[in-house]
DNA sequence: GACGACGCGTTTTTT
DNA sequence: ACGCGTCGTC
């Protein structure tokens, strides 16, 4: 047996060894779960596996092509090249590129992102004549996703009562034609968005049994990273895919699911012993990452959730420095402490800056500590943000490039028909989109006939979109002899894109035009790359398809020593020496959006774990008193998630007095609450309501009052629930007497609907509310 | 159809 | 604070 595997610990090698059936690994933050995936492969392919019939399932294209490499060193690189290895997203788009054609979809399919998937829903809801500000583009297209992801098709939804009720309750009651509508302009555009990669894939699978027969055949051992992250239909698609061999290894830490906004759903990895028989189950609990104070202030932390599997994190790596809490009187000198840090330590211990990160709950954020970096001279790169890619110019770009390949690509062409300008209006597209829907075609074949349909369209705009029509058509003769690059290099000049920024002279014209020139740069380098690669053409569909699926991680250049920026949930998964978390705040982390559940409240606990996780050596905490947002100074409370974190652990850099609260009380002391209020900015304009979504502020009052240990359901909790029943009369410390209409929900959401005598009726969640029972 | 002024929503996180 | 979409004017 090879001795590498003398390098894994007890708890990490017996995975690696556990050949056939279905194995679950609960893999603690820093417990080397890469590593034992990696090794786990490196051994199934040495006990001759073919790689042919090994999938593994990562959350960042980055993390697979680590994994590719390292087992690349262990098993050689010629073999390792035939694994199937990326995201579930860049896994089945490739498949679906073989097999969508069942499903009625061209190879060549394009990949809206989520900005084409908003233009296109924006503009039905237009065409529709639906109004803009009860359909919001942005929560219709939310809406779709989720939909898509719990494979509700169309049709489900549409024999679907309860939804059609949920959205009618919300006056929009038409949310069913628009999706209708969405997916028949998306499949007339021959384009799938990310969740139709995942929903057409389950499609595919359930609707053609010899071609899941044909991926259950070649998959034989499939290995999912992250399980805990997975939604519905990728749950789906794994199972389907491993029903025949039962070869299904995932790994994942329920307490670092962070991604149910977009369909996580934790149950995949709570249920996993009951989706499959003879499970076997590892736990890694050896933390090789940090300090014990980062581990145990972490342990402390996640211990406040309910919902978890049990798991015991230890190390045996060194105490470490206690986590620093740091508090500021603004945003601006946050950044200035950040830098200041950074730059001490770099001096004094002669760190790189690439041993930094400082992390934050929302990209806006980054601003801050950007200006105090820059006036330190720190080098730092941003990730996540608006990436490269879905910059205007970029974007551009890439649409013309988009059409030529898929002609039928509508958001590409509505983006590009009349820029750079070229005499071909709103209205002018307007008449097209209708002509196209009327036909069943698309706008580009009806551009095509144009001289043979009747449109209200005057001669000379004929002749220009006749004149279009011809430069995308010459630009596909080309694509079949040149390379990705000299396309693209062809394109750009042709179409007067670069022009029109040079000529606008300005210093974002400049910029923009030197972007471009770096995203022909990048083709050249991705060109010369793929030449080595088997069953690569270094074609311009094969780059625009990792474009779409690209994560921000995956651009890393890798070479240059930068302090990295980024958010929380991009930190997934990576480690730092040393970490900053910045915005320790309420309202900011936790999120304002996501502290009315219990649940949601858990999962940006979660993130502060995650968060916390990702340092080595060292923690830094801050927070400030007032804070930009929205273009205005407000005022800052420090975040509940300071006093959740056990005292040991911590050292105060600056003083706190009686708790983190220290400051609000005062401030309560002094101005009563009414006067406080006051104090805060926006009002709400011309009465209009306070933003759905949004908790009020009485909500957050008794949110903070809560303690965390009466956070959790303890005894008296259980008392109330068995003496409350329907019509109990109860007594409530704030609203008073009233008597309970009706009880609903189980476990954390059970909740009940109060009439109390001071008028109103009221919604409690039964684990927070403090009720008692008058008879 | 082009261009400029205004207003709105945005800031929760991403493939 | 900023960018984008909409509306009005030429």
């Amino acid at each position: 047996m090879s001795s590498y595997l003398d390098v894994l610990n007890e708890a990490q090698r017996a995975p690696v060894l556990h050949k056939d059936g279905p194995l679950m690994v609960i893999a603690g933050a820093g417990s080397g779960k890469t590593r034992v995936l990696t090794y786990r492969i490196a051994y199934l392919m040495e006990q001759n596996v073919d790689a042919f019939n090994i999938l593994a399932l990562t959350f960042t294209n980055k993390a697979a092509r680590e994994m590719k490499k390292r087992i690349s060193d262990m098993v050689g690189v010629s073999e390792t090249k035939n694994l199937w290895m990326g995201t579930f997203h860049s896994v089945f788009a490739k498949l679906l590129r073989f097999d969508g054609d069942k499903l009625g979809y061209p190879s060549n399919f394009t990949i809206y992102d989520t900005q084409d998937s908003q233009r296109l829903i924006a503009s039905i809801i237009k065409e529709m004549g639906l109004d803009k500000d009860i359909y919001k583009y942005k929560q219709i297209q939310n809406r779709i996703s989720s939909f898509k992801n719990s494979l509700i098709t169309v049709k489900a939804y549409f024999n679907n009562p309860e939804l059609m009720e949920a959205d009618a309750m919300a006056k929009r009651p038409r949310v069913g034609d628009i999706y209708q509508n969405y997916v028949d302009r998306c499949f007339k555009a021959g384009a799938m968005d990310f969740d139709d990669l995942l929903l057409r894939t389950n499609e595919l699978l359930t609707r053609f049994p010899d071609v899941l027969m044909k991926y259950q055949d070649r998959f034989r051992y499939i290995l999912v990273d992250e399980y805990q992250d997975t939604n519905h239909s990728q749950y789906l698609i794994v199972k389907a895919l491993a029903d025949r061999f039962q070869n299904i290894c995932v790994v994942g830490d329920d307490a670092q699911s962070i991604y149910s906004f977009r369909g996580a759903n934790i149950s995949n990895i709570l249920n996993f012993q009951r989706d499959y028989e003879n499970v076997g189950m590892y736990r890694l609990e050896q933390n090789y990452r940090s300090t014990k104070n980062i581990v145990n202030a972490a342990n402390s932390i996640i211990a406040k959730n309910k919902d978890q599997l049990e798991k015991v994190v230890w190390t045996a790596n060194d105490d470490g420095g206690q986590i620093k809490i740091h508090r500021s009187i603004t945003d601006a000198e946050e950044g200035r402490f950040v830098a200041q840090s950074i730059w001490d330590h770099k001096m004094n211990q002669q760190m790189h800056n690439g041993e930094f990160a400082v992390l934050y709950r929302t990209n806006s954020q980054s601003r801050a500590i950007e200006d105090g970096l820059r006036k330190r001279d720190i080098p730092y790169r941003i990730y996540g943000g608006l990436s490269f890619y879905q910059r205007k110019e970029i974007k551009d770009v890439l649409s013309y490039l988009r059409l030529v390949i898929n002609p039928k690509d509508e958001e590409a062409l509505k983006r590009v028909i009349n820029f750079p300008a070229r005499g071909i209006g709103q209205t002018t597209v307007d008449r097209l989109v209708v002509a196209a829907n009327h036909y069943g075609r698309s706008i580009f074949e009806v551009m095509e006939n144009i001289s043979k349909i009747d449109l209200k369209i005057n001669s000379g705009t004929k002749r220009k979109l006749e004149d279009f029509v011809t430069m995308i058509k010459s630009f596909q003769i080309m694509n079949e002899g040149a390379n990705a690059f000299e396309l693209a290099e062809h394109v750009a000049k042709k179409t007067g894109l670069l022009l029109e920024f040079k000529k606008d002279g300005t210093p974002e014209g400049i910029a923009k035009m030197e972007n471009i020139e770096g995203l022909l740069n990048g083709i050249k380098d991705f060109v010369e790359g793929q030449v080595e690669v088997v069953d690569a053409t270094g074609s311009i569909s094969e780059f625009l398809e990792d474009v779409a699926l690209a994560t921000d991680l995956d651009n890393e250049t890798g070479d240059d020593d930068r302090v990295a920026l980024m958010t929380i949930h991009l930190a997934k998964g990576l480690e730092f020496p040393y970490v900053y978390i910045v915005g320790m705040e309420e309202d900011l982390f936790p999120s304002g959006m996501s502290m009315n559940t219990r649940s949601e409240l858990e999962e940006e606990r979660r993130l502060f774990y995650v968060a916390l996780t990702r340092a080595e050596k060292q923690a830094y905490l801050t927070y400030t008193q007032n804070r930009y947002r929205w273009g205005k100074l407000i005022d800052a409370e420090p975040s509940r998630f300071l006093e959740e974190i056990d005292e040991q652990y911590i050292e105060n850099l600056t003083p706190v007095d009686g708790g983190y609260r220290y400051k609000s009380l005062i401030d309560a002391d002094i101005f009563g609450e009414v006067d406080k209020s006051k104090l805060r900015q926006k009002k709400p304009e011309k009465g209009t309501p306070p933003i759905v979504g949004k908790p009020n502020s009485n909500q957050l009052k008794k949110l903070r009052k809560i303690k965390p240990e009466l956070a959790r359901p303890v005894g008296n909790t259980n008392q109330i629930d068995a003496n409350l029943a329907e019509g109990s009369v109860v007594n409530h410390n704030r609203f008073g007497r009233g008597q309970v209409l009706k009880i609903e929900g189980v476990g954390n959401d059970r909740k009940a609907e109060i009439k109390f005598d001071q008028g109103d009726v009221k919604k409690l969640l039964l684990r927070f509310a403090k009720l008692e029972v008058v008879s």
